[in-house]
RNA sequence: GGUGGUAUAGCCAAGUGGUAAGGCAGAGGUCUGCAAAACCUUCAUCGUCGGUUCAAAUCCGAUUACCACCUCCA
């Protein structure tokens, strides 16, 4: 492992920033609440998203392995009444939804995770894990439902910090009362779900119904990852209560730690008066219409560019922002690249020793939870030293490749892959010629007017002391 | 009612006791045939009130505003 300070985490279940340690050396085991895939992700949702996929690439930049796993829900009320909507079966708004959720996160690079299990695949076990908690007497039937005994659980509440008896029943406005009128006390939750007329069900022990909703994260993450993980993830409104009963149920069922780190990421809000995002409140943007309006490096870089404990304010303005910054670091690999024509072979030691503490001042940053902004105090300075090497009379061919392998790799982290190369057709290539035919012979009226020609077409022309150079607007 | 969070320049934002990082925008300059790109310089006393301290954006108290969660919203 690089660097001699420690990697540290927000944990919300303490509250405070914590050594990070993992249960195997060099591996993480992470798991990440995924979404219900009834619909388009909104980009509240792909924040999630991109939040754990930029932790996840920081840890492995560590040298970790990280064996990361996100499910899909797709099971449910929400699946069932588009199924309705859009008059196709339940499997086909899961397929569906699936794959536009693919096709979005893969537009803002977020890496694919390890697995992603889907609920439906691990019913048998969901029924084994609530017959166990029946057994052990945390749970109960009612009517072919199966509820939690929160009470049981002495710690329950220990995650969000709630005293139970202050808990506002109903408070949310979500919940049924007819429900709740069936629960022993209303601070108990759902395991196991009778059957509704034109519901999806499966057979248990309890008649045909399907699984609670928090249950199907306590059994894949314990399926797929083991009975005490690394990381658990997720948006800071799952903490109570969908955290909450996760680690009520898989700790009454193991009897072991359930999670050693929770981090929960912050929400991306809206409006003047920086209202949450969600479906609920109907004020979203889906994740397909930003991504169809925008550049989708510069939407990635505008949501993993801001820590993942804070709100991101969503307005077009920070997503220009953002891709103002991307263009800067693609044009200060480009143009230091672009001296690759007349560098001396060799490598330049300050240039080394340079990256080296680049690298030590990077990792100190990120090292403190994640701290990404001061990270990028980091990659600015870097992009200084790029553009300062690129200006210099004498350059050295190795250090070019390493300041820009080492920018690509820093970008990375952030989801950003500068290296797509842009390529120049003849044409082009031709009109740069004649146009330095003309510069040569002071005919500028003439190559002004290539360079307006080209810059119309997208191709921007700069002169430099080693000769024209190009890029791709 | 309970539990948290946030408030720093036009905008984004770092900073947990020692005299305000960084980015964008703005201003000035260098380079350039002109540009572009780049580089250099410049640009705030930290929601409000009070307290502790030699010293506070940072600690304590109060207050204001906004946000979130309180059983299936990331």
């Amino acid at each position: 492992m690089e660097g001699k300070q420690l990697l540290r985490v927000y944990n919300t279940m303490t509250r405070q920033k914590e050594t990070f340690k993992t249960l195997q050396p060099n591996v993480v085991k992470m798991y990440v609440c995924g979404p219900t895939v009834y619909n388009y992700i909104h980009i509240g949702n792909a924040r999630s998203a991109v939040a754990f996929d930029t932790i996840r690439r920081y840890l492995e930049f560590r040298g970790y392995r990280v064996d990361y796993i996100s499910n899909f829900t797709d099971i449910g009320e929400k699946l069932a009444r588009t199924a309705e909507a859009e008059q196709i079966s339940v499997a086909a708004v899961a397929a569906k939804y699936i794959a536009i959720f693919n096709e979005d996160t893969g537009a803002l690079n977020i890496e694919p995770a390890t697995y992603h299990p889907r609920a439906t695949e691990s019913i048998p076990e969901i029924i084994a894990f609530v017959s166990d908690l029946i057994d052990k007497g945390y749970a109960y039937e009612v009517e072919g439902d199966v509820y939690f005994r929160a009470r049981r659980y002495t710690n329950y509440g220990e995650l969000s910090h709630q005293p139970l008896d202050r808990l506002e029943v109903g408070a949310s406005q979500r919940t049924a009362d007819e429900e709740t009128a069936r629960k022993e006390d209303p601070v108990d939750f759902a395991l196991w779900k009778a059957q509704k007329p034109g519901e999806v069900a499966w057979d248990s022990p309890w008649g045909p119904g399907s699984p609670g909703w928090h249950i199907e994260c306590s059994v894949m993450a314990g399926k797929y990852l083991g009975e005490t993980i690394d990381i658990h993830g997720g948006g800071e409104d799952l903490a109570f209560p969908h955290h909450e009963n996760e680690i009520a149920q898989s700790e009454s069922h193991t009897g072991k730690k359930f999670v050693n780190y929770w981090l929960h990421n912050g929400f991306v809000t809206i409006g003047h008066d920086d209202e949450k995002m969600s479906k609920s409140l109907g004020n979203f943007v889906t994740a397909h219409e930003v991504l169809a309006k925008y550049d989708h490096q510069a939407v990635r870089f505008f949501m993993s560019a801001t820590h993942y404990r804070r709100p991101i304010r969503y307005t077009e303005d920070g997503i220009e922002e953002a891709l103002n910054e991307v263009q800067r670091f693609k044009i200060a690999r480009a143009n230091l690249l672009y001296r690759r024509r007349d560098a001396i072979a060799g490598v330049d030691q300050q240039i080394t020793a340079a990256i080296a503490t680049a690298r030590e001042q990077f990792i100190e940053a990120m090292d403190d939870d994640f701290n990404v902004q001061n990270g990028l105090v980091v990659l600015h300075d870097f992009l200084r030293l790029m553009n300062n090497y690129a200006a210099e009379e004498i350059v050295h061919l190795d250090s070019i490749i390493d300041l820009v392998k080492q920018l690509e790799t820093f970008l990375s982290i952030f989801g950003v892959n500068l290296a797509q190369e842009d390529h120049l057709n003849s044409d082009v290539a031709d009109l740069i010629v004649q146009r330095n035919v003309a510069r040569a012979a002071k005919d500028y009226a003439t190559s002004d007017r290539i360079r307006d020609e080209l810059a119309a077409q997208g191709v921007i022309l700069e002169d430099t002391p080693q000769g024209t150079r190009w890029r791709q607007q």
